[in-house]
DNA sequence: GTCTATATCCCGATAGAC
DNA sequence: GTCTATCGGGATATAGAC
């Protein structure tokens, strides 16, 4: 059960990090101090140092964690679902519906971050690199999608992907200010009217089925 | 030249009221200090004290005065323009890509109260407040445009309204982040298929056409 | 590498003169 | 209402023992 020094070391750094992305998610990067950080980790603010050297040295790192978590790309697992539409649904429900899970909290985190970029041009081109390598991901997957499913979208899949992700974007953050503004339903025309699919069928029901928690697991890296 | 007393305190509210905006956007609500805020002014910390009580009091006031301004409303004064695709690009236009004008200000503002209704419920209220206020009046204006233009949105006036400002709101973090990624044609693309208007015709121009600065006057009230 | 202790600074808010 | 002066708290970062 004794751990190496390289070992500790590393579960030092390791621990930072994760309490620095809960709790920079959680209140703010403005909103915790330094022996916050620590604390969390089971350490003192001097390991911090240690390691970062700066409390932007320690976001920075979140930062680089982050970047390298493939939780953010769309349409991950979404194919087990039946339908064309409720595939558009459960995109919603992974990416911009589901309150106290990890992508609620790592959103938070990501607004946070996009916040600081506005001011800090460090924290902008890291941002700005990992935004990048997010939509050509999300690009491929989009257009195996729309040709799998012989839609025609409004445009070719890199801006396809920029399209969709501004508009799951924009929607959780309203749902945020106004959750009730907001349903599945909503996000699935939005989206389907974006992947040049025949207008929604299901307009009947469209005030009465929230249409909620259609759980896809996630995969979490460490 | 004299003023009353009144006058004089009238001032020094409306002073620390638009410095008090124009600070909080550029560094951040925790970024300013009140003494930075007081001095921006032409006043003291004591005079912030005696107006609003706290930092607090003076942030939810200028959330009030810009919930105020009608700067925000969607499709304000679009009608100037030809085409109904020019419109929708002069909607970008104002809305979403208008670096060092007012409104670029002011959507760094709206993130950073938007955050912060994140874990301070009294900014929430406020918020939310605002934008049911605010896709009320885009809601008439999308209506409106649509029978004028003969079009089929896919979904009735309020929820069209919160997938248009989701849209733009995000694209407009996106060109944040990558100026690249978003441009005009991009953005009415999205409107467009919102809207359901048939697909985009000038599909040729679409890299190399930025459609840059078809700007519309706002009208920013005091 | 990690901890304890501390130096240094800045902020929000208050007290009291005018 | 506004200013000056100041209190109390908490932040980042450093110094030095282990």
């Amino acid at each position: 059960m004794a751990q190496t020094q390289g070992e500790r070391k590393a579960e030092t750094r390791a621990r930072l990090l994760a309490a620095g992305a809960d709790l920079f998610a959680d209140r703010g990067i403005d909103g915790v101090s330094v022996d916050a950080v620590a604390e969390a980790a089971g350490r003192t603010s001097g390991a911090v140092y240690a390691h970062f050297g700066s409390k932007q040295g320690l976001l920075l790192a979140v930062l680089d964690a982050w970047k390298q978590s493939v939780l953010t790309v769309l349409f991950a697992e979404v194919a087990i679902t039946d339908s064309p539409l409720g595939q558009l649904a459960a995109v919603w429900d992974n990416i911009g519906n589901n309150p106290d899970t990890d992508s609620d909290r790592w959103s938070l985190l990501e607004h946070e971050l996009w916040q600081r970029a506005a001011r800090d041009p460090e924290v902008a081109d890291a941002l700005r690199a990992r935004s990048i390598e997010s939509r050509g991901r999300s690009a491929h997957e989009l257009s195996r999608w729309a040709s799998t499913m012989s839609v025609q979208p409004v445009a070719d899949p890199d801006d396809l992907a920029t399209l969709v992700k501004a508009l799951l974007t924009g929607l959780e953050m309203q749902r945020r200010i106004e959750p009730a503004s907001v349903n599945c339903d909503l996000a699935v025309r939005g989206l389907a009217a974006l992947m040049g699919m025949s207008p929604v069928p299901g307009d009947s029901d469209r005030t009465t089925s929230p249409r909620q928690r259609n759980t896809v697991t996630h995969d979490t890296p460490a």
